[in-house]
RNA sequence: GGAAGCUUAGCUCAGCUGGUUCAGAGCACCUCGUUUACACCGAGGGGGUCGGGGGUUCGAAUCCCUCAGCUUCCA
């Protein structure tokens, strides 16, 4: 035979990929079919392509293939998104390298080398995705920041201004002092870190040994302090109330304060309060109007001029020389070791400081009712559905969204300011001058439009990746065209948990807002995948495998197979390379099953001999493909796979194929030849979406006929369920299990399957065993088959439900095994017994138990005292 | 501190509304097998008192309570 023994996945991934994408067959346009719609959620141009990306892309290919192949018009449309905290760095580091200072570069000049940047390397994770078979449309690949989706940010920004849910304001928000922006509540993860709580003593006035001693994990934000606080239930420092402190190492003086907030248990009792440091902080000094509120680090986290001492110092350099210079000055009191939550930007890393400034925000409470209701209404599916709780949490205590960032890769606000600062929101230059002129009112403007400037900031990406179901069908700029009334609403969106809130729930609020509808049905949230001791995979600890070399080593369908495996719905995946290797021994056992039915000679003079078993293995198929449509129906995409698996494994391979296939160097009837290359055929197309390649592969070989170029499997028709004989199911598990039991008596005898032997039956339950005769003797190499009536001697024998069957062997049988083993058996029937008589005697169970249940507890009585009989005759006649 | 979820074979997980086939699957493991598609294989096998305790019920892995452990989300 001239087909490898083994399957070989590089020859053919490269050959089939460049195949579909010539002959179009991911492209989609609105036609008169049901359209399927998955919009990917757009990986960053700073990406390489890790396990949770593998995950969720083959998730959504296997959807789209089989919405493929079920005749539904399928559009996955890919792209990327411009990631702006991210990129910005990476292109700041890169000139860096290149010896080149962001702050000596204007905007433009900035922005080109970006872009630049994006052109280089903003490609490379969907080139990756493609190794992984990922059949996106290509031609309809978008990017958050091209001129038309920008377009619809801007636009979209206007509109909510214009409607009074984006406002301008000073806030205190999360300050990222590394990539020197401001980010949202979302973007700051919060971690467990150990710190330490200095406490602090102020000395009043004119004092110097009256003191109040503070306790804060923050030393260095003491000059910023602009009061101390206490309980005012709090006996020990009432008659300091009103009094004045000095602040340690500076001197300036602050007043001791009372508000119910401070907790009289924690720490001394005494708050110091700094304002433009501290979100609650903040809220007393609006309470008390402490204004001016000092800011004394800079956007870089360096301490400035208004700290009067360590200025230019970092804040962490500046906390371990101020508790020195604390200690030297006998104001450090002790020092303790203390756990507490601190806020770390998404992005960068560094340690969120709170910053008072003036920002952009999007009020949340309109938008997100609609979001609300769409999930708990069921409008759209989250699957699993125990996300529904976190969503409708978050989506109830929803605070504003600042959507500004100090940066300059993204879109730039378009807010524009006369030279007194006062401004309009407006698109253009000239669109904000006739707007600053119309608020005049007629008087004439003191500048020219020349003299107006934009907003430097540009606006937090998610606030362009929201619009993404629709902006990727040009919804915005042309809202009524055919694309977007076909393809939206989109279907299914597969993401991860992590991003229910900063994408998932915004784009359900843009779908509403905008589009005055859902923006899909259905969201599979995906878990995360760790490695196989159940750690997050991450580059610090270096426990992610390489995709792409894992593809090389196993091929893209053993890696697809082997990470749909283990990934429930919304469970983490443990992800082990021993499961890609399932993934390719699977590949490797169609393609070897291929080789033997390829192998057949036919002579067409043969009967057919294996109706039975085709009859069977017809049902068996539909039965299965039930159970799978099933799974597939509620997302469970690691069962559906499992279940065809099996189907393939061990119905089609390891018993179906054994059946009929004809004795070595034997030819085949025609008929079950042309029945196994129709079951083939199916199996190949039901595998196809979760193992592409191979199946494409085989598909084309001529034992299926000729095909026309355009007839592939990624396009041919998806298995249809048909009829179950649920009978003859029923019969062939019967015989399944008796070939077995023959097999097992071999087995424990130690008798060689080459040698033959003889069966002897004694029929009880009426099942015509005399149908299955050719299948029986193929399986155990059974070469006589007697049915008889009584007990055979010197037989080994056993039972498959009623029906007694022996096996004489020429060498004599074990009496004392023999014993032992019919004795087990005894005594386990004995208790079985025991337990449905226990059952039946329970008056309240017959009573109470439905009539069904009673009655099978009398089967299973009646089954197990005639089995008994049995034994008991079979030990008697040892 | 608040909320949710999880705990079933060595590992990863199924077990829907309590009752035949309810204690299962895959991998791993053990024995045998170089038989003729495949050793990336075949045949057979061992292995769990369903986290602990209590309750409801004729009957609980499944429902309720409680304790313990783990995880996630929010403060």
């Amino acid at each position: 035979m001239s087909i490898a023994t083994k399957y070989n996945p590089k020859e053919t991934e490269e050959k089939w990929y460049s195949y579909w994408l010539e002959h179009k067959f991911f492209h989609s346009e609105p036609d008169e079919r049901e359209p399927y719609t998955i919009v990917i959620p757009p990986p960053n141009v700073t990406g390489v392509l890790h396990m949770g990306h593998m995950l969720n892309n083959t998730i959504q290919d296997v959807l789209i293939r089989k919405a493929r192949m079920q005749g539904k018009n399928a559009c996955w449309v890919p792209g990327t998104d411009h990631a702006s905290i991210a990129t910005e760095a990476k292109v700041v580091t890169m000139l860096k390298e290149q010896g080149i200072n962001k702050a000596d570069l204007s905007r433009e000049k900035f922005l080109e080398h970006a872009w630049e940047w994006k052109e280089k390397y903003g490609g490379i994770i969907l080139e990756q995705l493609k190794k992984l078979g990922a059949s996106c449309d290509w031609d309809r690949t978008r990017f958050t920041m091209e001129e038309d989706l920008s377009e619809a940010v801007i636009d979209c920004f206007i509109h909510l201004y214009k409607k009074g849910w984006i406002y301008r304001g000073y806030r205190m928000v999360n300050w990222d002092p590394l990539g020197k922006t401001s980010i949202s509540d979302e973007e700051v993860i919060r971690k467990e870190v150990n710190q330490k709580l200095y406490y602090i003593k102020y000395f009043v006035t004119g004092s110097t040994d009256k003191y109040v001693t503070i306790a804060t994990t923050r030393p260095e934000t003491i000059m910023a302090d602009a009061a101390v606080f206490v309980n005012p239930a709090d006996e020990r420092f009432k008659d300091l109330l009103g009094k004045k402190v000095s602040i340690p190492l500076i001197g300036r003086e602050i007043e001791i304060m009372a508000d119910e907030y401070v907790d009289m248990e924690f720490g001394t009792g005494c708050l110091k309060v700094t304002p433009a440091h501290d979100i609650n902080d903040y809220e007393l000094g609006i309470k008390y109007d402490l204004t001016p509120f000092l800011d004394i680090l800079d956007d870089d986290g360096k301490l400035n001029e208004k700290a009067e001492i360590l200025i230019g110092e970092d804040r962490f350099i500046a906390r371990k020389k101020i508790a020195k210079m604390l200690e030297e000055a006998g104001n450090l009191e002790k020092v303790e070791d203390y756990k507490s939550q601190v806020g770390f930007s998404e992005r960068t890393d560094a340690v969120i400081e709170p910053k008072v400034s003036l920002q952009w925000f999007v009020k949340m409470k309109e938008l997100a009712q609609p979001a609300l209701d769409s999930v708990v209404d069921g409008e759209v599916k989250l699957i699993p559905d125990k996300f529904i709780n976190t969503y409708r949490h978050w989506m109830e205590n929803v605070r504003d969204w600042n959507i500004s960032r100090q940066l300059w890769w993204g879109q730039r606000i378009p807010a524009w300011y006369n030279p007194k600062d006062e401004w309009v929101v407006a698109k253009t230059r000239e669109e904000a001058y006739e707007e600053f002129k119309k608020q005049a009112n007629g008087t004439e403007l003191s500048f020219s439009a020349n003299d107006i400037r934009q907003d430097d900031d540009v606006m937090d990406t998610w606030f362009s990746s929201w619009l993404w179901p629709i902006s990727v069908f040009d919804g915005f700029k042309n809202p009524d065209n055919p694309d977007i009334n076909y393809y939206y609403p989109t279907n299914d969106l597969v993401t991860a948990p992590e991003i229910l809130f900063f994408w998932v729930a915004r784009m359900i609020m843009a779908g509403h807002e905008f589009r005055g509808e859902k923006p899909f049905s259905n969201v599979y949230l995906t878990g995360i995948v760790r490695d196989k001791i159940g750690r997050k995979m991450s580059k610090s600890l270096g426990n992610s495998p390489d995709p792409i070399g894992l593809i090389e080593q196993y091929g893209a369908d053993g890696v697809r197979v082997g990470m749909l495996m283990s990934s429930p719905a919304g469970n983490d995946l443990m992800f082990d390379e021993a499961y890609c290797e399932q993934g390719r021994n699977f590949a490797n056992k169609v393609w070897n099953a291929f080789r033997l039915v390829k192998g057949w000679e036919v002579d067409s003079n043969l009967e057919n001999p294996n109706a039975q078993t085709i009859a069977w293995f017809e049902s068996r198929f539909n039965e299965a493909l039930t159970e799978i449509e099933h799974n597939f129906k509620q997302y469970r995409l690691s069962e559906a796979l499992t279940a065809s698996y099996k189907l393939v494994w061990d119905d089609f391979c390891s018993w179906y194929l054994e059946m009929v296939k004809p004795a070595y160097q034997q030819p085949v009837d025609a008929e079950t030849k042309k029945a196994t290359i129709q079951f083939f055929e199916q199996i190949l197309r039901l595998l196809h979406p979760f193992m592409p390649f191979l199946t494409e592969e085989l598909y084309h070989d001529e034992l299926f006929g000729a095909r026309t170029e355009k007839e592939c499997c990624i396009v041919a028709q998806y298995p249809v369920i048909g009829s179950v004989n649920e009978e003859l199911l029923k019969e062939a598990e019967l015989i399944k299990t008796l070939v077995s039991e023959i097999r097992n008596v071999r087995n424990t005898r130690q008798i060689s399957p080459k040698e033959a032997l003889n069966l002897n039956i004694n029929v009880q339950s009426g099942t015509d065993y005399s149908k299955w005769l050719n299948v029986i003797s193929k399986l155990a190499n059974i070469s006589e088959v007697v049915f008889v009536t009584e007990k055979v001697a010197g037989a080994a024998n056993f039972l498959v439900g009623k029906d007694e069957f022996f096996i004489p062997l020429a060498q004599n049988i074990d009496v004392d095994a023999e014993k032992e083993r019919l004795t087990k058996e005894l005594e386990y029937l004995e208790g079985f017994l025991k337990s449905v008589d226990a059952k039946l005697s329970n008056e309240r169970f017959v009573q109470n138990a439905k009539a069904d249940i009673v009655a099978n507890e009398r089967n299973k009585k009646a089954e197990a005292v005639s089995k008994i009989a049995t034994i008991k005759e079979s030990l008697a006649a040892l």
